[in-house]
DNA sequence: TATGAATGAGTTTTCATTCAT
DNA sequence: AATGAATGAAAACTCATTCAT
């Protein structure tokens, strides 16, 4: 074997490993926080030891950070698809709301993990930052359907932050007490918001 | 002096020393969250000693809740008040809202706290409790206004969720970047939430 | 009043709360042993303040010593009594036994700070030192009794030890289970102790 | 290696850690006592650091219950060694106290350990109880040696704790000054216990 | 003189990280 | 590469002692 072919095949190992790790690390922090969540819980979760798990990441924040990533990777990519096959203002924003409600009900621990990101003073600081790929998203979908006349002009920024904060609500509902399936929850926030957004704001 | 009055001073003087320890914590806690903050930082923060804590407060989780159920009481307190002079529903969800949004500008590391409170595994269970009375509130609202034929009957709980939802992400953001003024952000919210409430459901 | 006898007074006044503090500190210690009791503890005992301790003993360790030292007089005091009206060696040892047993019915709590005197490395020191007196009574008691050939001459010193060694150890287990009476007790102790001083040692 | 073989290799490894760290706290306990040893001490006594310790024991008071069972233990083992060559009352009383004396001699520490079981309120509740299995062994010593006529009909349980109590003190004192051989208090101690257990009781 | 609020050094225990095997 | 025993820096909490009132 080459020594490019081999360096490539541990290449794949190390990232096999990784991910393994994040699957577990998602599990532990999900459903104990970052806190409380031990190394050793990690390892464990893992079947690794303890030590093996710093040949793969730096340090217990590290892993954190790319178990928030991976998170918000399978997110994006998940929205991009389903929107790729929706039509109209109506159609479009349902997708992206029932994709983000269907996601949590599968990876509530994944979820809240994200959720969890507010910790320690940083606050919603990185969190607003990956939330602003979603808004923008959100944003040029109004955009088309004002062209299109579906909707009046208006301050579609804070409109899209509205509607990731409907969202958002509900998905933290559904943590603790889950009265709905996820359609029902969709069609509910959908219409709430497609109302808003169609008519003229008058007080 | 006579022996009630001592008492009843040194009752008054263990009042005032617990809510200068709330206090400095609200700050800490708001500021770093609960795992983080540590006795010494309270301490500090109330130009205190670590010792002296504890003879006010039983461990670090007793000030938490102590801190919590202030900023709670608080917002309660504020939140009746204004609505008792508002009048039709437009007036008193602007109201709702505003005082919301007004609190937490005053007060955003109370409002992290009470962010915060989801911590551990707990998942907002409590939060979801104290969130209740917000929602009964506002659920009461429509209901007035439905009758006086202001907004056509719908799902009330579900819209007041949807509402302290859009509220908490307004404030939220504020926290990290402070755009518009809270009357600002307190109209375009009411807007939207009125448009929402406003018409029949159709998608 | 002059002043020789408000200072005399004084005195007094001090001498007075210096004894309510050693009673209060007596059970208290006795019950709990040193480390276990709290400044607090004998404060709230002796119906005192706690910083008003300082102002008759200068520490913890000083009260613990003074009480030690107090149980120790009173003990010494009374043997001598009981010991000035009893007659030949079985009266005498009789006697020395008895006020043992039954000194310690009335103050178990005396007695457990006694043997809890050991405390820390210190060990025995100090506690040999005060036993050390009562080594030295009945060795007069023993020589004496040998000039009058009630006994054999013998190592009377180390039969005194022993002699002490047997009522501590009745005295200790009477603590925890109290079957027979004090008489009961010192009648089994002093046929024992007499029956080994009796004769001549041989195995 | 096989995983049997692995997994058993630790087991002695853990094993032989645990001894460690109860000789020395077995050290450390004995000069200090329990209250004042610090778990610091022990880490250091045995060449580990704070945390090691508790990789083997679940906390200090862990510690410490390990430290008097084995002591216990030891002696017990040693006792009846000791006991099964020896032949007549004389013999066997004989050599109960050597092997105690003796022992002592060899672990001040562990003996000091020992007695200090009787620490906080608990008041030798559990000396006793270990003490317990002596004066058994002793009672039955005497009663084959009544039953030989060797000794009276007696209060043989009184007279095992007698002995025991006899035993300690010897050993206490030996501790701060040593003037005599294990065999010279020893003889001393069977001596004078014999003669106690020979004669008829009369005052 | 008496008080008790305030102090902070000292204690046990936890756990992220290291490193010899 | 993998392990897990060892480490030691924190952290929460206690309590003898001080000192302003």
């Amino acid at each position: 074997m080459t020594i490019e072919a081999t360096s490539r095949k541990r290449q794949i190992v190390t990232e096999f490993r990784q991910a393994e790790i994040l699957t577990a690390a998602t599990h532990v922090f999900g459903s104990k926080g970052f806190e409380a969540t031990r190394m050793e819980d990690i390892a464990v979760a893992a079947g690794l030891a303890k030590g093996t798990l710093y040949l793969y990441f730096d340090s217990k924040d590290a892993i954190y950070e790319a178990t928030v990533e991976q998170a918000v990777a399978e997110l994006s990519e998940l929205t991009e698809k389903h929107l790729s096959v929706a039509t109209g203002l109506s159609g479009q924003l349902g997708a992206f709301i029932t994709v983000r409600i269907s996601f949590w009900k599968e990876k509530q621990a994944l979820y809240r993990v994200i959720l969890s990101m507010n910790r320690e003073g940083n606050s919603g600081h990185r969190s607003l930052k990956w939330q602003q790929k979603a808004v923008d998203a959100l944003s040029a979908l109004f955009v088309a359907a004002a062209q299109r006349r579906e909707i009046p002009e208006q301050d579609f920024s804070s409109a899209a932050w509205a509607i990731l904060d409907l969202i958002r609500g509900v998905n933290e509902r559904r943590i603790t007490r889950e009265e709905r399936t996820p359609a029902q929850e969709a069609e509910f926030l959908t219409a709430f918001a497609l109302n808003a957004l169609r008519f003229e704001k008058t007080i």
